[in-house]
DNA sequence: ATCGGGGCCTAG
DNA sequence: TAAGCTAGGCCCCGAT
């Protein structure tokens, strides 16, 4: 389940117990592996304990895999690829296409060459970025997209190993109809000759992946409907990787005319599209506006048509998309998908915008690329930015974001912020560094605290900035979450303000408000500062986890955790120890629950919520299921508390 | 202070 | 050994 984790979704953590958290809203039952053989060799009750640990580790994947659907999903993928349902996760995309290869290949009596796999350092070109009319748009921003570009170009154009020519084929043939391609005239017999393996391939996976949307759009079930837009993605994945796979230069099958044939037309076709929108959406035409492609990435246009309502936008975007699709060799097609309004275009590859298939309600808050769906800043910079966007975009309440804003940095410098909310994470992805960087120093320094828990390499590193000696650099400020803790360290907030939270802020502010933006890092609000001493707050104990004690069943007062005072004696001190254990560990809890899991309020002290609307009451709730849960798990190996 | 390159992560 | 692809933003380090 681990490596379906990894493989499938990313996350910011993928402990178990992160995991869990994340999709099941439940958690371990966490017990430090040094007491294990203590709490064996102990009575009933440390025995029990252990059991319950082993059950929930057991069940635990158990539920994510049931939730998830995995062993449904993969099943289909090993027989849409015909593989090996094992080689799905032990190996990689390669050999679910060389799988589907064969099988083609088969059926038409072809043989497929063993080539000695060389390797290569040159790319070949790739597809084009439109340059970006960077700003904010407060009209409707029409979004055209090629559904399946690089598929449909290799189905339309018929690309494929058994339909390329070279000139000694050429020759030999004689008369023969054949294509030349945009990339170094490479020639490609038409389908009526023979059709290639790979289109064939690509229209099953799309066709497969047709069948999923149906299923989609049938399915209420919210849960399942995650699940099969799951396996449309996965297809889609399959489909995209077929072209990857014929530029894979240490692949088996490499055919660099095939994949940069398929980016060549797709430049031209962005191009074109762009082109085409432009020359006939004009004033000239009778359209009450000149139509403007703003920006444009790979297989999409944003197309600004000038007209400031959104029924008409989506009017003009369909009739675009239809209009572009008859200008393209089947089964290439341009289609309308949504409007952006307001739209805030950053950079390439970065924008944030309202999202809209529908004229009367808005479907989401749609941000690409920007720090809200990064990984690598802390949740701080996210929640800013999120929150800063959702105020503008939605809301429409500028004044209101610069607030909220100057709020946070105020709260920041005077040291209010949770530390959960300041760790960093990064992948450690390589074992030798050029330059020194902050998270591989760390493991270098954790590695000589304690080899056995450091991180290692794939491992994400969690760090905070600390504060140091004036100039010091980051990756000697860097330090574990739980070390500083422990050590009581200052947190370097200022670091924090400049380095992680002041750029991403001037750069949604200053489209719209210019160079007013910078007013937002310089003023009263960054004047009180408070020494930074590191504080825990939304932390769950896990301990605290029941509301009857583990033992006895009463209720439990406020001041116990697990058990009560009567029955504490009996696990003694391998309890305490446990708990001094938990206590140290509390800061991966904290990054968990920052915000009530059921209101999404605050949480500061404790994992109870501070709204009025949601008190103790959800926990309470919690901590009843779960000790149904556990019970049910002893019941069912037959014992009893 | 500026710039190029390494590293990470994302878009498509 | 086995490994889908390229484009590109942005942070940090280190050389100049």
């Amino acid at each position: 389940m681990l490596q379906v984790m990894q493989r499938d979704h990313k996350l910011r953590s993928y402990t178990l117990n992160s995991v869990c958290a994340h999709f099941l809203g439940e958690q371990k039952e966490e017990v430090h592996h040094s007491i294990i053989t203590d709490l064996q060799n102990g009575n009933d009750e440390s025995r029990r304990r252990l059991a319950i640990y082993c059950l929930k580790d057991a069940i635990l994947p158990q539920k994510l895999m049931d939730k998830l659907m995995c062993l449904i999903n993969y099943l289909e993928m090993a027989r849409v690829t015909g593989v090996p349902f094992n080689y799905l996760l032990a190996r990689g995309q390669q050999i679910k296409v060389i799988s589907q290869l064969y099988r083609k290949a088969f059926e038409q009596g072809l043989v497929i060459p063993a080539l000695k796999s060389e390797g290569s350092d040159d790319q070949f070109e790739g597809a084009t970025v439109i340059e970006p009319e960077r700003g904010f748009y407060n009209v409707p921003i029409a979004t055209l997209d090629f559904s399946s570009l690089y598929p449909s170009i290799m189905i339309a154009h018929n690309l494929c190993y058994t339909t390329l020519l070279d000139n000694k084929g050429i020759e030999k043939l004689g008369d023969i109809d054949y294509i030349t391609t945009p990339y170094n005239n490479a020639k490609f017999v038409k389908v009526h000759h023979r059709k290639g393996l790979l289109p064939t391939i690509l229209e099953d996976l799309l066709s497969a992946r047709k069948k999923a949307k149906a299923d989609l759009k049938k399915e209420t079930d919210p849960f399942k409907k995650a699940v099969l837009d799951g396996r449309q993605l996965a297809l889609k994945i399959s489909a995209n990787s077929v072209y990857g796979f014929t530029g894979a230069t240490v692949g088996k099958l490499p055919c660099i005319e095939i994949s940069a044939s398929v980016t060549a037309y797709g430049r031209q076709m962005i191009e074109k599209t762009k082109q085409e929108v432009e020359n006939h959406y004009t004033i000239a035409n009778g359209y009450q506006h000149d139509a403007h492609v703003i920006y444009g990435d790979t297989d999409s246009v944003m197309v600004k048509f000038g007209v400031d309502n959104l029924v008409d936008t989506m009017a003009l975007g369909r009739e675009a998309a239809d209009y572009v699709t008859k200008k393209f060799v089947k089964p290439i097609k341009l289609e309308f998908e949504k409007v952006y309004f307001p739209y805030l275009l950053i950079n390439k590859k970065r924008y944030a915008g309202l999202y809209w298939t529908n004229p009367d309600k808005w479907d989401k808050l749609d941000t690409k690329g920007i720090e809200t769906v990064r990984r690598d800043n802390c949740l701080l910079v996210q929640n800013v930015i999120e929150t800063c966007l959702r105020k503008m975009l939605i809301d429409r309440d500028v004044s209101g974001a610069e607030e909220y804003a100057k709020k946070t940095i105020s709260d920041l410098l005077q040291n209010k912020i949770d530390m959960s909310q300041l760790v960093i994470t990064k992948a450690l992805s390589k074992s030798d560094y050029s330059a020194k960087q902050p998270h591989h120093e760390l493991a270098e320094r954790m590695r000589k605290r304690d080899a056995g828990s450091a991180p290692t390499l794939g491992d994400r590193v969690a760090y905070v900035i600390v504060k140091s000696a004036k100039g010091a650099a980051a990756y000697e400020k860097s330090e574990d979450p739980i070390y500083v803790l422990e050590n009581n360290i200052p947190i370097d907030t200022n670091y924090y303000l400049e380095n992680q939270l002041s750029k991403p802020l001037l750069r949604i502010f200053e489209p719209i408000l210019g160079d007013k933006a910078h007013s937002l890092l310089a003023g009263d609000h960054t004047r009180v500062v408070q020494i930074a001493t590191p504080t825990i707050g939304g932390l769950m104990k896990f301990a605290v986890k029941t509301a009857t004690c583990l033992g006895c069943k009463t209720p439990l007062s406020k001041n116990d955790t697990a058990v009560c005072r009567h029955c504490k004696p009996k696990l003694g001190e391998l309890y305490q120890r446990q708990l001094d254990i938990v206590n140290k560990l509390e800061v991966h809890f904290a990054r968990l629950w920052t915000q009530c899991q059921r209101c999404q309020g605050s949480l500061h002290q404790d994992i109870l919520c501070s709204s009025r609307d949601c008190p103790i009451w959800y926990m309470r709730k919690k901590a009843q299921k779960d000790v149904q849960d556990a019970t049910n798990l002893l019941e069912r190996f037959n014992y009893a508390w």
